[in-house]
DNA sequence: AAGTTAATTGCGAATGACTTTCATTATCAG
DNA sequence: CTGATAATGAAAGTCATTCGCAATTAACTT
């Protein structure tokens, strides 16, 4: 594997357990992040923040609702908007808003990465590049810029999906 | 100007008359341009196509409608977002949706690029990079993927911001 | 442990960007 | 010119997200 090419990354999908790169931060105790944000450690926010550490990948908020929801009907909606949005805010979730859908959610505590979705079934598969990213930064660097972020998603028709595709045709 | 760096695009900001790679299309009557989408050339969609052609780049459809209603004030904006539509399924316009913010089109009759994005004042930056482009398709064929689209937008501080920030910071 | 109080919650209403509905109007093939 | 059919605009509807606010609660302070 070439420092050129991009490396998969595990995804709750296909994902079997295995070593991340950052153990310590997923050790850290809910309580100890949501002390940290100097914010009231609440049932709520304990909820909520063992979601999103400990459910699937790239969730929206209604996922983090409905698995709140169903040990704690009473939450509401406001309430999980509300802390990922601080969890976003302080960079512990990374949020993406694409095309008019809702919004997707990660925690932050993996590797950057980015994104390549099928656009038949919605299969995401993560991607890490660091020649694109290089790229990137003397991009900006051309134009004067400082680079602060980037959104990178590569939209495409997965193997099995155009497989099905095919056959779909060959009929 | 080596492969690997980006070129600036000309934008509407800071243009000055230059030639296009596709003069051509740009002398298209909007008329023919209609009627090649074997829909009615209304009043409407001559307007909405004038100004999305001539008009900045980067508009959003509130803008289009502002601009229309200017000329022709009875304009619904269900008519804008219609034929917005139409014409980002056509490829005609390129349809931008970020960060919950409206969409932006931008009038598709250019040699493709990305952008570069001032955090802090929301200048443009057009910028073509085919090193970037051709490892978008080689992470895609790595997974199987075939390439149908992708999203690349680049955030930072551009040098006038950045300026201003220090400025700010040493008083 | 009880009291104080400011942060937090959950509800419902509000927003904003579209999209849909539908009665009225305009286009254009014949 | 004329009728069939597509397009328009006003208003209502969606949908994700945010806001306002009274009731609740976490985290101090006695
Ligand atoms: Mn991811
Ligand atoms: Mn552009
Ligand atoms: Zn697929
Ligand atoms: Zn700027």
């Amino acid at each position: 594997m070439t420092p050129l090419s991009a490396r998969a990354l595990p995804v709750a999908n296909h994902q079997e357990p295995l070593q991340r790169s950052v153990p310590r931060a997923d050790r850290v105790p809910n309580k100890k992040i949501i002390r940290e944000l100097n914010i009231k450690v609440t049932t709520q926010r304990l909820m909520i923040l063992d979601v999103v550490r400990n459910g699937p990948s790239h969730f929206t908020a209604q996922d983090v609702f409905e698995a709140v929801a169903a040990r704690h009907p009473e939450i509401g909606f406001a309430t999980v908007y509300r802390f990922l949005r601080t969890l976003s805010e302080h960079k512990y979730v990374t949020e993406v808003r694409m095309g008019g859908m809702p919004a997707r959610y990660e925690w932050a505590g993996k590797r950057h990465h980015d994104h390549l979705t099928c656009a038949s079934c919605s299969k995401i598969v993560e991607f890490e590049n660091t020649e694109i990213e290089r790229l990137q930064e003397k991009v900006a660097k051309q134009f004067g810029f400082s680079l602060t972020g980037h959104v990178l998603e590569l939209y495409g028709i997965c193997p099995e999906c155009r497989a099905k595709e095919n056959a779909a045709d060959r009929r």
